[in-house]
DNA sequence: ATCTGGTATGTGGTATATCAGATTTCACAA
DNA sequence: TTGTGAAATCTGATATACCACATACCAGAT
């Protein structure tokens, strides 16, 4: 007998789920100059879809910061270096924030989980596939916000995606970056466990500007102004 | 001859945002408790508009964090001591890298601006009316920002503010409060103008935990779990 | 040549109708 | 009484048509 699985998040989004998906990732990526205008009715043709959809995404990626809506004249990306270097400073307010609540409100219930994904953190830092290790970061950061019990800050933080999902694929790459990172995700992961919050919290703001930085130079390579 | 200046902002407003503003206050000010189910038809109808700008005004609040959208089921309203107790922690984090900018990044001609507004300030704590002094607090605010030259930091701080018109209001009344925003607003404006990084995150940080503390006892007044 | 005002066109803003999933209700069988 | 499931109903999701403002362009005046 078939054992079946809940449907993917991918499955079951909406239509304008798809298209804010589709325009974030167009954006992070570039593909999208800064400065671009995104025009409802051809984004509307080229996906398919009515502008219904279309206009809510535009609204959520203005509330993302990563487009400007004129009224009556257009919609333009607004994403560039400076753009990314700021929405990496949000992140780690916000992540380590995040972070020494869990310091705080984390239980004895909890540490396992934590430290199992450590573990596998470390076999995949060492010999595993680039796939397993975004993977394990994104449980590993979503593990933090669950034990810090965050709620508005969890929404918050999942509008500071600042990468896209190609550059992740390359950082994660680098045998260095790889290694750094775990140290990092260690640190954070050690403070947490032994319930001290400043710890917690200055750990994770240097991964995330760290991480940050790699990103900054990979995607930007020294067209920094 | 007469002079014109341009429309108020509130006048050149599109619907949606009018829209928004009104849901906003509504659920900031509790009128609509935690949980209570929004209707798009119903509030298109309460609001004489149609359903569409209420549609992407509800978008808008979902960015904001302030209501659930269930896929075609409803809106729900979470706003809670708890939800506004973490929008205080995310307001102080985003606000005091903001400030760490701007002590990095002010010029010596936004020196004068900043030290004739903490003046103001200082007259309207002692003898100003309420509404001046409320006035005063979004402008110094808003130089802080704009000397730190942050823009998609603005973005995502124009969303967290807790603050309903009418708590703001009786806060800004409590002379003790009033003499304490004031040291606090000072003690940030000095290490911005010293050009102490830290100080000024440090210092702006404190402020709006601490502004905060203020506000969540009034308006949740010891209904705290 | 340059400036002015009108006009055509493009764009987001809004209203409305319809679709499809979620929820509730309730008759009816076990 | 309790559980089942089908139908009615409620709700957001989507498509489409139309509107009003912004912008670009152009003719005519200076």
């Amino acid at each position: 007998m078939a054992t079946l699985v809940p449907l993917d998040a991918i499955a079951t989004a909406s239509l304008r789920e798809h298209v804010h998906r589709a325009l974030r990732q167009a954006i992070l990526s570039g593909q999208y100059a800064p400065g671009t205008r995104l025009n409802e009715r051809s984004l509307a043709q080229q996906l398919g879809v009515s502008t219904t959809p279309v206009k809510e995404a535009l609204r959520q990626l203005e509330a993302d910061g990563l487009v400007l809506t004129k009224p009556r004249s257009g919609v333009i990306v607004r994403f560039d270096y400076a753009w990314a270097e700021e929405m990496i400073l949000a992140r780690a307010a916000i992540e380590s924030t995040i972070a020494r609540l869990a310091a705080q409100r984390i239980t004895d219930a909890d540490i396992p989980a934590l430290q199992q994904v450590l573990d596998e953190m470390r076999r995949a830092t060492a010999d595993g596939g680039v796939e397993d290790l975004i993977r394990l970061n994104e449980v590993f950061h979503d593990l933090i916000r669950s034990v810090a019990r965050a709620n508005y800050l969890r929404v918050l933080n999942d509008r500071q995606d600042v990468y896209d999902s190609g550059a992740r694929r390359v950082i994660h790459m680098d045998p260095r970056e790889r290694q750094q990172a775990f140290d990092e995700h260690s640190a954070v992961g050690a403070a947490v466990i032994a319930r001290d919050p400043a710890g917690a919290e200055a750990a994770m703001k240097a991964h995330v500007l760290r991480a940050g930085e790699s990103f900054l130079t990979l995607v930007f390579s020294k067209e920094k102004d």
